[in-house]
DNA sequence: GATGAATGAGGGTTCATTCAT
DNA sequence: TATGAATGAACCCTCATTCAT
């Protein structure tokens, strides 16, 4: 496919730049300038292939998510049982890859933005309707119909909530104490299924 | 004690005025100049007062967390037992006063920028400590000594993760909804104490 | 003549493009990206064929004034009489193919520029050197030799003058007006002929 | 009266360096920087006291239209007669202080951006009628009624083209040679006033 | 204590122009 | 011939901060 023209490889360079940028400096002391630099570009044709900051920075959130359900999806494919796939979807969400205090943090920066910009906003909802729609799939066959919306709501709150202490700080948690937190909600939740083991089997 | 001279109530009134300018115009877009408009005062006093603009929104983070705190030691106060100590903990951080949309967001703007303020960081810190070990006070009398960490996290957690959600989306849970998770989560973790009692007590 | 090369007509193109773009740009809006935009074409060929953005509506400005001449030259030709030559002059300024708010506009727009383009200052001198002299052939017929530059100027001043107004206001002037206001100035200026019935004839 | 405060001070400054640099640099290039280095400020306090360029230049305008129209009032206040009056307007509008080739040109810069920027045109179109209503009042007692619209019109396009001219070329017309036409107009067009002697009455 | 004048650095964005393909 | 990638300069504007009054 002759897809990867070189506007392609350029957007994708400039868009990772962005994230990393996202990272160290956050989304006010995030510019354009500091962008370019990092993709060791000017600062001109950062406006070339994004027509603002804004629509950069809403592209980088869009792409970091990908990668975020490409790896949700990738463990889901292997699961063969409802348990497998709920803790797939967690799993994917500690993942060594991204689970790491600049990833969270960039994704906390972006967070504060999202009530200031509509598509930044739209672009959350769609994450967040995933996830929610993956969980209760996966929880229907686990707990009774009238408790899905509280299990759901229970793990992606835990989620959010220890991406935002990893967000605050570098050392505020690590992957294995997420997973092994989950573990213990999930163990006492829905108590039917031997979570812990799925914990030990991790290397 | 003669403290509350002049300086005083300015101080009090630009850092009032700065947390709500927060609330609606995130860290980026808070500029003095707002914060002076919204207190009706000039720009110059506001840095009069306040060495610089960082150094405001500081004592903006410092205050607004001690209205918290001031709402959850008077619950405390009221309680008898360790349950009600640490349900107050929790009624503290959902009340209506404080867990609204505008205020959630304006926390979450000051923790994207906790990374890169050291001085936030530390406000941040204690603030952190002094919940966990009001917790943890509570739960040694609730759980056995080897899990009072895993449950300190686990409510600290959801408690951040409901924030969180709510500073994304205006309707992204209500007061009553929150409570009723933090419940669902303490009936399943601490199951001999009768929770679901305490949400229904609530008006 | 095979002079119509593609060259040519790609030049045709862009200058009717840029003329266009004037029309509702103004100067400092008229970008050579809008001008590429309308012509359908890329930005560089623009470049290509011009080689600056002065020289591009430089062109244009020859172009719209080549139109003009030939559409004074073409009811000069039918004129019999130099009451009828003087006429055709004026008619040809206001007709209604460029007596319209937009090209008023962008003729305006160009006559600001004037000043600090040589080049646009050379052409604008060719357009009214032109335009005085057909005015003195054809009056000389009609005013004592001494009355002539008096009446020049006052025809050429008027015109400029209706110009300006469409050009300042959409309904500032319309053709018929503005013909009226010709045709009383030649009334009182040079009685003995009557223009009246010109203006009658008019559909 | 203390309304001279610096801020008042500023303003005129600004506004005059605003309008000087419009006269050598038209509208385009006519920067905020070039501005406040004529006024020998920096760049920020021209900001400080217009919100905007576009504001800045609109103050301008309002400004320099009225000195043009003090000059014309103070003509007319030492007028006796009618024609007297309808001379002082003409007068005050070619009087050797306005009737500049670089004040002409700054208007007919900000003239090409009247359509552009509805402000202008709403001071354009104040100044206009302003002019108008001069130009009837005087005319009552000179022309027939059906025929004071036909005059007012040729006068007000006779001095706009007039002005047009000298904004063209600095060579364009002098004074003198713009009040003989004027002359010669009114003497054909209202012709027992003898508006000769007028004209040489000037010293 | 309080004002607001003044600065200057820096950011986002636009755009003419150049150049490799 | 034609494209569009790339640059870099310039511009408008914002803002924290300083300072004279």
């Amino acid at each position: 496919m002759g897809l990867t023209r070189i506007s392609e490889i350029r957007r994708r360079e400039l868009r990772h730049a962005a994230y990393e940028v996202l990272q160290t400096e956050g989304m006010a002391g995030a510019t354009i300038e500091k962008v370019a630099q990092k993709a060791g570009a000017s600062k001109g044709i950062v406006l070339h292939y994004f027509k603002s900051k804004q629509q950069l920075f809403e592209h980088a959130m869009r792409h970091s998510n990908a990668l975020l359900r490409d790896e949700v999806v990738r463990r889901m494919r292997l699961a063969r049982t409802p348990e497998d796939r709920l803790w797939a979807i967690i799993e994917g969400n500690f993942s060594t890859a991204f689970f790491t205090p600049a990833i969270c943090h960039a994704w906390l920066t972006l967070c504060a933005e999202v009530p200031r910009d509509p598509q930044l906003a739209r672009i959350q909802r769609v994450i967040h309707a995933r996830m929610r729609s993956n969980l209760r799939t996966a929880l229907t066959a686990l707990v009774p119909p009238d408790q899905t919306e509280n299990v759901t709501l229970g793990i992606t709150t835990l989620i959010d909530g220890l991406w935002l202490r990893l967000g605050l700080r570098s050392d505020g948690v690590s992957a294995p104490e997420a997973l092994a937190q989950m573990a213990d909600y999930l163990r006492h939740r829905i108590p039917q299924i031997p979570w812990q083991d799925r914990l030990e089997r991790r290397d």
